[in-house]
DNA sequence: TCTGGGGTCCTAGGACCC
DNA sequence: TCTGGGGTCCTAGGACCC
């Protein structure tokens, strides 16, 4: 018999900022999304407060004065790094992992019919604590949708943070209490679907005729219910390749010049091409595309993208960003505020299976290669904005609102943690 | 003043082929 | 007075996740 369990950070972000910063502890915490914009993870002690998941920040003004809430800008290099420590220490941990997010990941346990699970995982729980700083919980259960739910209860109900779901009796009695939006897989659209149907907690899910979801819903949702009867239909997942990259971001202020766009542009076509390098691809074609400001009623709107076919896969820095800024001066208006911006690599083929151009000199092909192993491994040595492209400009007036932001602890040397001052 | 960013999977429907 | 049907591929869009 082989058991999912899921291991996954208390309230991350906010669990980061206090590894390094005791003082906070206990204290009403928020962290914001990009750009300042939304909030994002909070501490249970904000939670109390009453300040809702995925909120806009100025909606809370108010209550975060009063309350004397601490907020945070995305520190999302410290997050990565404190990511990676966990990952890496529950690859040691169990060898059977698959890392789902910035902070979960799912562990499978086959051949474990001579330990004690719960004690074992109570020991994980307690060494990444122990070697990272961080609080985590973990849900134990049959199948992967039914460790998501135990690992619900084991945030919310047990002081040890370990739940154990695999007893089916216990099951069936928490399912009848767990709403039925709550299920991995369920989000609103769904579950209001579900309610005309009576369906309202995962318990009625789990008993209904999974055929006639099928016909009525989807696989997905036909797959959902044999999970939360305990027959496994997810395993572990190994990672694959992107088959999009995607690099956008909201503006700190609205953007209305070719050149500021431009610069944005070429700003997210660098990183995005660094995330390409680094799965050893090309692409073979790019999206760009601008918008403005659609919760601004009073200004004019104008959305709009268009995908550029490349000559030949690549991933040389250089020729995406021409590529992206000619594609941008084709539906490009000087007569909006733009709010965001963003470049999208699509097409993705593994460096390997590229042909080569006709035309071009194999020698080239090399020369750009060195060239971009060597920009990659400079920034990835001395900091990610130490090379870069001069139409990605100096200035960047128009980057994004980082007004709260705690040092990167751990990534860089000129922010590491003073002992004695 | 002020509303994130990045990604996947599934389905429906059209085009096209024989 | 009669005009198939099955299969594949592609794309757009919806829904979901964290």
């Amino acid at each position: 018999m082989s058991y999912f369990a899921l291991a996954d950070c208390n309230n991350f972000y906010v669990s980061c900022e206090r590894v390094f910063n005791p003082a906070l502890e206990k204290k009403p915490i928020i962290i914001l999304s990009n750009n300042d914009g939304c909030i994002i993870s909070r501490s249970n002690e904000a939670k109390a407060l009453g300040i809702p998941m995925g909120a806009p920040v100025f909606k809370y003004r108010d209550l975060i004065r009063r309350q004397h809430i601490k907020c945070f800008s995305s520190n999302y290099p410290l997050y990565g790094d404190m990511s990676q420590r966990v990952m890496n220490s529950l690859s040691q941990l169990c060898s059977d992992i698959e890392i789902y997010s910035i902070d979960e990941a799912f562990l499978k346990l086959d051949n474990f019919s001579y330990y004690d699970l719960k004690a074992y995982l109570i020991n994980i729980r307690r060494k990444i604590k122990q070697w990272t700083g961080l609080p985590i919980s973990i849900g134990l259960a049959s199948t992967k949708t039914l460790a998501k739910v135990a690992n619900s209860y084991a945030k919310r109900f047990v002081t040890e943070g370990v739940y154990d779901l695999r007893d089916n009796q216990l099951r069936d009695s928490l399912l009848s209490k767990f709403p039925i939006q709550e299920i991995w897989g369920i989000g609103r659209k769904l579950a209001e679907k579900l309610h005309e149907y009576s369906l309202k907690t995962a318990l009625d899910l789990q008993k209904a005729n999974p055929k006639i979801i099928r016909q009525r819903f989807s696989v997905v949702v036909e797959r959902i219910i044999l999970e939360l009867n305990g027959v496994s239909c997810l395993d572990l997942e190994n990672v694959q390749p992107k088959k999009q990259i995607m690099c956008s971001r909201s503006f700190g202020s609205p953007v209305t010049s070719l050149e500021d766009l431009n610069e944005a542009i070429s700003t997210y076509t660098a990183r995005a091409a660094v995330k390409l390098r680094e799965q050893q691809a090309k692409a073979k074609a790019l999206y760009v595309f601008i918008t403005t400001n659609k919760h601004k009623l009073t200004d004019r709107q104008y959305t709009k993208g268009l995908v550029c076919s490349l000559l030949a896969p690549t991933n040389d820095t250089r020729i995406l960003i021409a590529e992206a800024k000619k594609t941008l001066k084709h539906f490009y208006r000087a007569e909006f505020k733009y709010k965001k911006a963003g470049i999208l690599l699509m097409e993705i083929i593994p460096e390997r299976q590229q042909g080569y151009d006709l035309f071009i000199n194999f020698a080239d092909y090399q020369k750009a290669d060195s060239l971009m192993k060597v920009i990659d491994s400079t920034n990835k040595a001395f900091g990610s904005h130490t090379v870069f492209f001069a139409s990605q400009g100096t200035q960047q007036s128009w980057s994004m609102r980082s007004q709260y932001r705690s040092p990167a602890y751990t990534t860089n040397w000129r922010e590491i943690v003073r002992v004695f001052s």
